[in-house]
DNA sequence: AGCACGCCGACT
DNA sequence: GTCGGCGTGCTC
């Protein structure tokens, strides 16, 4: 009796595959092993292992196993199979989400002949005449070594056989595949740590004031404490939560354990890490995982970091896997950022997988935010997480001043349809006088927000999306920010044929443009998506505008994070409305946030600053509690919102789609999903569909939604289990049903 | 996801 | 007559 492993394998299937495992392979959880699937060989994990051996008769035998010691410990095993079954992803795909790029190891097929093979052989060879498929079966066979040894199959095509001739050869016998894994000839790329920053003038550590110090002392209490727990530190920007999180990283190290630090966004992990090395010192062995660094390198840190290299590790949300042992604290910086939900499979949080990972090792968690999400502040006035407030800006510098402009009485006073307000352009001449620098936000790419048609009133779409083309005057051409389609501008309606089209709204080029027309002598740079497509042209427009040498900077919300300018004295912002008009039930919250963050990035330096925001909306509660970012006006009235129309956190929230590139097909199996999920509806789930999803074709697909509220979490994890059984049961196409549990846009 | 198997158009 | 198009179906 062999032993049977459960092999997580990179497919897109929610199943595990049972392999049998020779005794002299030793294969344990969390190895990678090498085995045959279907016809080929692919790298999986092994999740479990098993003794039983009932009905085990087509199981296939692993062909080589990868590690010596488990790659993942059982920690990492645990938390991949609660993502996997928590958000209903695929287990193989959640692993490999969770492993660095496979570089090293790469699996073939290797093919032998046979004894048969080789009579096959000599008798082709004696035939006086041979077919085509002869001579190619003919050439195969010759290629392999005299002395039995096996070959590649890509060796034997080279050498003249078609895929044809291999496959007839292995039908009949005269050849035996094998699936092997073959090391990479290439060297290893060895990680480099960052040479020793500058710390020879000591990073300058800063007193804490008082509410600091409590923050911190909280934290510390619980690292001595050793146990799970979560603190949620609400900071306005510039409180100080970056020295918090210091002073809680060197008591975890001090304590023998490691820290992990979650940030929204790749290019904040440079900058903290260099903060960090400075501070912790090289033994540390600060280290950077993200999804954007080189193949190598991320497998190289990510290797430093299984052998215990690493003490410290900075990364965004895929980081939340780092192969940490004795984790002892989780910092997650902003939690309430969108960037940390993977929009593609597997959709995980990272802050809620980085709670779950951190209850599973008993770390403590520090969720950092100057505008929590709506989830952390009602946990933590239910008590379950800890409140703790850092209510001053440091160096007790004032928050900015911030001033709605109202665009209806802006357009009743001038009737200008210019995107920029008489009250905003005034304050930006003012700041051109006065040799000072603004910020100019409008959250929107390209020129115009569409093209539209007069006579007809259709706005020109995608071809295979349903969504409008947005104008991009600088490509002169009409593009879709969902798939990348684009087009040239039309002269003439795509429907009606009528000639009379024009472009409606304002983006950031388009922004631009007017502030050139209107400040000819000003310096202006643009920052947003389609001006800086590498980290380098983004380092050099931020130098440029931190160096002085522009006075203007427009952009969309790549500018709105971060940065530290201390001669901005003037932020604008085009239209808080934006968010607001989308179909999301965190429209408000999005734009309360994208406020309050905009709010912070004025008055940095010793220069007083102001916002000013353009509005059509100016009594909207977000918009109100935004501009003077006051959090508890904001969260009573959202969170009244939430509870009435049973939204996160007063439920939990998945969204289905069914897709197909057959709108048939998609109708017909919403209408199965919809037959399947009504009973739920008895155990107390709400379902809301099948409607037209809000992007009712996207790339070409046909896309159907439903939306399921459950007042409890539990409920809604069986009710979605379940209904994704029956569909495999109900012959619905396995990669049809899209399930995004805790969504965050619902398109 | 791959990758095989299975039924209908243009051709060495 | 075939080569080959990509529409279903399965993967321990």
């Amino acid at each position: 009796m062999s032993q049977f492993c459960e092999v997580a394998l990179p497919v897109p299937l929610r199943t595990t595959f049972t392999y049998a495992a020779r005794e002299e392979l030793a294969a344990a959880s969390g190895m990678r092993v090498v085995v045959p699937f279907r016809n080929r060989a692919m790298v999986g994990v092994v999740v479990a292992s098993s003794q039983k051996d009932e009905r085990r008769d087509q199981v296939r035998e692993i062909s080589e196993v990868l590690d010596s010691e488990p790659a993942l410990q059982p920690p990492l095993i645990e938390l991949g199979l609660w993502v996997a079954s928590y958000y209903l992803a695929p287990v193989g795909e959640v692993f490999r989400a969770m492993l660095p790029p496979v570089v090293e190891v790469r699996a073939v097929r290797e093919l032998s002949l046979t004894a048969a093979g080789a009579e096959y052989l000599a008798e082709l060879q004696s035939l006086e005449e041979r077919t085509d498929e002869e001579r190619a079966e003919v050439a195969v066979l010759k290629a392999f070594p005299a002395d039995g040894a096996a070959t590649s199959a890509a060796r034997l095509r080279r050498l003249g056989g078609g895929d044809g001739a291999i496959g007839r050869l292995l039908r009949r016998g005269a050849l035996e595949a094998r699936v092997v894994a073959r090391r990479r000839t290439r060297a290893t790329v060895e990680f480099e740590p960052d040479a020793p920053a500058e710390w020879a003038p000591d990073a300058p550590r800063h007193a804490l004031n008082p509410e600091q110090k409590r923050a911190l002392d909280a934290v510390r209490a619980d690292l001595a404490a050793g146990e799970f727990r979560v603190n949620l530190l609400h900071g306005v920007t510039g409180s100080g939560k970056t020295e918090v999180y210091l002073g809680a990283i060197e008591a975890a190290l001090a304590a023998g354990r490691t820290a992990l630090v979650l940030v929204p966004e790749i290019a904040l992990t440079m900058a903290l890490s260099r903060l960090l090395e400075a501070r912790l010192g090289h033994a540390a062995g600060v280290t950077v995982l993200h999804s954007a660094l080189p193949e190598g390198e991320r497998s190289a840190a990510w290797w430093a970091v299984r052998r215990g290299e690493a003490r410290v590790v900075v990364g965004t949300r895929s980081a939340v896997f780092a192969p940490l042992e004795r984790l002892g604290l989780v910092v997650v910086d902003e939690e309430q950022e969108a960037s940390y939900k993977q929009e593609e499979t597997p959709k995980y949080h990272g802050r809620d997988a980085a709670l779950v990972r951190a209850k599973l090792e008993g770390a403590v968690v520090v969720l950092g935010s100057a505008t929590p999400s709506l989830e952390s502040y009602q946990n933590a006035r239910r008590g379950k997480y800890r409140l703790l407030e850092l209510p001053m800006r440091v160096a007790e510098r004032p928050l900015a001043r911030v001033e709605l402009v109202d665009l209806r009485e802006d357009f009743r006073q001038t009737h200008s349809t210019r995107a920029l307000s008489e009250r905003l352009r005034m304050a930006i001449a003012e700041r051109l006088a006065a040799g000072t620098q603004a910020l100019i936000l409008i959250n929107r790419r390209g020129y115009s927000w569409f093209q539209l048609c007069r006579s007809c009133g259709a706005a020109v779409e995608c071809r295979d999306c349903s969504i409008a083309l947005t104008f991009h005057k600088q490509r002169g051409r009409l593009v879709c920010h969902y798939c990348g389609f684009s087009r040239p501008v039309p002269p003439a309606c795509p429907k009606c044929g009528q000639r009379y089209m024009y472009f409606v709204g304002e983006g950031a080029e388009q922004v631009e443009e007017q502030l050139r027309a209107e400040f000819p002598r000003a310096r202006i740079g643009r920052l947003d998506r389609d001006k800086v497509r590498t980290q380098q042209e983004y380092r050099k427009i931020l130098g440029a505008f931190a160096a002085g040498e522009l006075d203007l900077l427009v952009g969309t919300q790549m500018l709105a994070k971060g940065h530290d300018f201390h001669r901005v004295t003037l932020v604008g912002v085009v239209s808080a409305d934006l968010a607001l008009g989308l179909p999301d039930f965190r429209a408000a919250e999005r734009t309360f946030q994208l406020l309050t963050q905009v709010a912070g990035r004025a008055g940095r330096g010793e220069l007083h600053g102001d916002v000013l925001i353009q509005t059509h909306y100016p009594e909207h509660y977000a918009i109100q509690s935004g501009a003077r970012q006051d959090y508890q006006a904001f969260f009573e009235k959202e969170a009244q919102f939430r509870r009435a129309m049973h939204y996160p956190p007063f439920a939990a929230l998945a969204n289905l789609i069914v897709r197909d590139r057959k709108l048939e097909n998609a109708a017909r199996w919403a209408r199965q999903l919809a037959a399947i999920l009504a009973p739920e509806e008895g155990h107390g789930l709400k379902v809301l569909g099948p409607a037209a999803a809000p992007l009712a074709r996207l790339r070409g697909e046909h896309r159907m939604q439903f939306l399921i509220k459950s007042p409890r979490r539990t409920l809604l994890t069986q009710a979605l289990t379940r209904a994704i059984d029956a569909c495999t049961q109900n012959g619905i196409a396995d990669g049809a049903v899209l399930v995004d549990v805790d969504p965050i846009g619902l398109m």
